[in-house]
DNA sequence: TCTCGACAAAGTGTATACACTTTTTGGATT
DNA sequence: AATCCAAAAAGTGTATACACTTTGTCGAGA
């Protein structure tokens, strides 16, 4: 299985559904991609339903697959996941943490500092996002890695959905003093920034609930 | 997708999986389970994609679909997660639970003792895991719900190899002093108890950790 | 005009066929 | 006897065919 046809079928269509040119709603038919990839409906029908694992689309019987619009109601269960799953992470962290492992934070806020400055919608969003997974896995534990970057794919479409300019600097600078935190081995601010980091996050993404429609 | 044929293949090697019928290593031949079960090689390859999200079982390009044998290592992983998580977790519980929450991990725990007494291998490891699933359920969280059946699944293999009538039983005694935590909303006490829990079990696996080869 | 039903078109669900890879087998050579 | 290579067998990877379900269209009847 995923002879890296599969693999590239998948990438393509995940940045095709995050960049927004397949929208929310929108049915993918089975032969047309088929056609458009040059493959038979087979492959397809595999990456469509890895898709469907990482929720980035939604598969109903006999009628096909959706581009997901995840709800306002689901996006509030990630975030609430998060934030009980990130505060033991932040503190197991700042716990076992090499400075080279900082370094390796501050590293890439650099490049999201980058993305913001340049108005880059679609690589601020990814490199936001991760910033939570490079966390996890400066930590070693795949596990942990792999869940991290399933947490986020998941929500990667409503971030981008409702987030404004303004809320990804605003993030951007909650990871500075975070990683600031962490450096100075202040467990219990680390904590409070990165829950009240979390919680600024969902709250700029229910600003706008009713601007997308449910399919 | 899952026209109920795929998840009764699925469910039905699950079961063969965890109760031992198939043994960690086992080659599962895609020919031969369509006999078996009077399908296509297609509906097969379906249900053994599943499995492998689950890691149930590894694929391995060309090669095929093989029972998982989870290492120590990944266990380590997974109980380390669920740490992380399943503190922030209880903390959440323990403040927004109501009595007939409780009242319903109480009732729990009745049923994992009757399976700990009549020494049911299969029915105790998956009555302990869901103590902790149905936590998450009772929170009114479907993600965190999918997610700790996730983890619970990911690490049932390596407790059903390990986990002996003796630990199982502590289990269940630790479960129960969980919930009285919880009732008396002591939540320093519920929080330790629970981190406590968690490094027991995952312990009482690394007593033997030579006992099956990799594959 | 609106509603209902039958028919056609489009699309998904499953089985099967065939190509290609891996594994096994059986001998020939040393 | 042991090793190596080639051919056969077994098994996976992908494409295709066909059945069945859903959706859209068009005309008849009220």
């Amino acid at each position: 299985m995923d002879s890296t046809t599969t693999g590239f079928i998948v990438e393509t269509l995940t940045r095709s559904i995050v960049e927004h040119r397949l929208q929310p709603g929108a049915k993918l038919v089975e032969q047309t991609l088929a056609d458009q990839f040059g493959v038979s409906r087979t492959l397809i029908r595999q990456a469509l339903f890895k898709l469907s694992q990482n929720r980035l689309i939604r598969m109903e019987p006999a009628r096909g697959a959706f581009v997901a619009a995840p709800s306002i109601a689901e996006a509030q269960q990630v975030f609430a996941v998060r934030r009980m799953l990130e505060a033991g992470m932040t503190q197991v962290f700042i716990r076992s943490a090499k400075q080279e492992h900082i370094a390796a934070l501050k590293n890439h806020i650099a490049e999201e500092e980058a993305a913001v400055m340049r108005d880059d919608v679609p690589g601020r969003t990814t490199l936001l996002g991760d910033f939570h997974v490079c966390m996890a896995q400066l930590m070693g534990n795949e596990v942990l890695a792999h869940l991290m970057m399933d947490l986020l794919s998941r929500c990667a479409l409503i971030t981008l959905m409702y987030q404004s300019a303004g809320a990804a600097q605003h993030s951007h600078e909650e990871h500075r003093a975070i990683v600031n935190a962490l450096e100075a081995r202040d467990e219990a601010l680390a904590l409070r920034l990165m829950d009240e980091h979390l919680r600024h996050v969902e709250a700029s993404l229910m600003l706008a609930p009713t601007t997308q429609a449910t399919t």
